[in-house]
RNA sequence: GGAGAGGUGGCCGAGUGGUCGAAGGCGGCGGUCUUGAAAACCGCUGUGGGCGGAAGCCCACCGGGGGUUCGAAUCCCUCCCUCUCCGCCA
């Protein structure tokens, strides 16, 4: 969430950078303007009627053992007093802190000064592209079919075993899959991040700490009997890791990665862009996270951008990067890049990551910080994530374009963890 | 799931109603000493918020929330968590 200072001092900026999110912030920002001047009224009168109350309460104290009793007794009645005083101006404030609390977590982070304005994915800007689409002397298909045709994917078997969305992989198809898990772990490793293996399940802070709730509380699956969230991705998890952690500054940029696997309802998801692997409910994926220094996220954020790249080319898959204009970034993000790799049998770019700068949008929600060198006072810093690389449209596109018409083989880098070079 | 014990500052640990934001130790930082280091000694060493130009003053926080009291780390209620034993179990 945004800082109240921040909005306060700045409602204007706030307001006119938000609409390029399509975000009319106007109301809100004027309403906790109003509300934050209030809410510090009060506190001070509050706080000096308490500063009172706690000198009383001490020569109470005293002038009992001084066994001034009258004295003691009329301090007693002042302190009385004060507490019916501070009890009224209290029933003021917690609402008034709750409400000033309800708003600013409506409010979407801002947009970093380079993101284009637009209105839908179709404003994206394309940044790169690279690789080159695959050639055939026969019509390729598209990933489904080539998951039946080779047995590989079992989808109906999801359906019967949970239910739509949770596709069942089979054989080398599995190995596949693992394969593909290991390769990227280890590549994240090599760069530099520290792998973990979370839990699968949050509580209610993990959820909000980064930006989950209460904004997507009807995306995540939630248990019944313990009210864990099951975590939509490895950010959740892996980001509070730092909650309410102060840093040293030698200690940034902390780089943490993942993999797990992801749940995700997507409530009022339907038609072909969720046929086969293209949005199903579990995927597996291997996410990257930084906790950076906020004066060089943004060399950090292109240096993730470079690293996913990396990832995508030695797969051998067509791609192009592109930046999302603000009416398609998502609430929590003030800059993202996706990934996108074109998928043969169906003619489709599909997105496979999505890389982002969230600057302090998520640590203050967190209270992750730092401490400059040699200063006392800390910073917010800044938290990036992404996608290196989410499994299920890298596994469509592999199927798609190694496709033919003797099986699917398998990209070079791939082989050493596959134990195959072709699946038929 | 049952029974018991307990949650205090970066860590260990004292504190069971009143100058306690919290003894003592460890760690860390600065200094004296030293060619340098160690040892020893001295000093400093939580976070957030409010007011102030600053020095500083004030408020809150001893797992979370609520209550009793003039006054709560300390008493009561409740939730969460940890540990030990039993049960169950990959």
């Amino acid at each position: 969430m945004l800082q109240i200072k921040f909005i306060v001092d700045n409602p204007d900026y706030v307001i006119e950078r938000l609409k390029i999110k399509n975000f009319d912030a106007k109301d809100i920002v004027y309403q906790i303007t109003e509300l934050d001047k209030e809410k510090r009224e009060l506190q001070k009168e509050i706080e000096n009627l308490k500063a009172r109350q706690n000198t009383l309460a001490k020569q109470i104290g005293l002038l009992y053992k001084q066994g001034k009793k009258d004295e003691a007794e009329h301090a007693k009645k002042e302190s009385m007093d004060l507490k019916e005083r501070i009890k009224e101006l209290e029933a003021k404030f917690d609402p008034l802190d709750k409400k000033l609390f309800e708003l600013v977590v409506q409010l979407p982070n801002i947009p970093h000064k380079d993101v284009p304005a637009g209105r839908d994915e179709t404003d994206n800007e394309i940044i790169r592209e690279g690789g080159d689409k695959p050639a055939f002397d026969f019509e390729p298909l598209p990933h489904w079919e080539l998951a039946a045709k080779y047995d590989i994917i079992n989808f109906e078997l999801g359906t019967k075993l949970t239910g739509s969305g949770f596709p069942v992989f089979k054989g080398k198809g599995a190995v596949l899959q693992r394969a593909l898990i290991s390769y990227f772990l280890d590549k994240a490793r090599d760069q530099g991040f520290m792998e973990y293996v979370p839990p699968f399940m949050v509580n209610e802070a993990t959820a909000f700490g980064t930006g989950q709730l209460p904004d997507k509380e009807g995306q995540m699956y939630r248990t019944l009997l313990d009210d864990f969230y099951l975590i939509p991705t490895a950010e959740v998890p892996l980001t509070n890791i730092y909650r309410d952690i102060i840093l040293e500054e030698k200690q940034l940029p902390v780089k943490l990665t993942a993999y797990t696997p992801c749940f995700r309802r997507e409530a009022g998801s339907y038609g072909k862009d969720v046929r086969g692997l293209n949005r199903v409910h579990q995927f597996d994926k291997v996410e990257i996270v930084q906790i950076a220094h906020p004066d060089n996220s943004y060399e950090v954020l292109d240096e993730m951008v470079e690293y996913v790249e990396s990832l995508v080319q030695s797969l051998g898959l067509p791609y192009r990067i592109v930046r999302l204009c603000g009416g398609d970034l998502s609430f929590t993000s003030a800059m993202t890049y996706d990934f996108e790799v074109y998928s043969a049998g169906q003619d489709r770019w599909l997105e496979v990551s999505s890389v982002s700068n969230f600057e302090t949008f998520q640590s203050n929600r967190m209270k992750i910080r730092f401490r400059p060198n040699g200063e006392k006072k800390t910073r917010l810093v800044h938290t990036l994530n992404g996608s290196a690389l989410a499994l299920p449209r890298i596994y469509a596109a592999i199927l798609e374009n190694y496709q033919t018409q003797d099986g699917i083989k398998i990209p070079d880098v791939l082989v050493p963890y596959t134990g195959f070079d072709i699946i038929k």
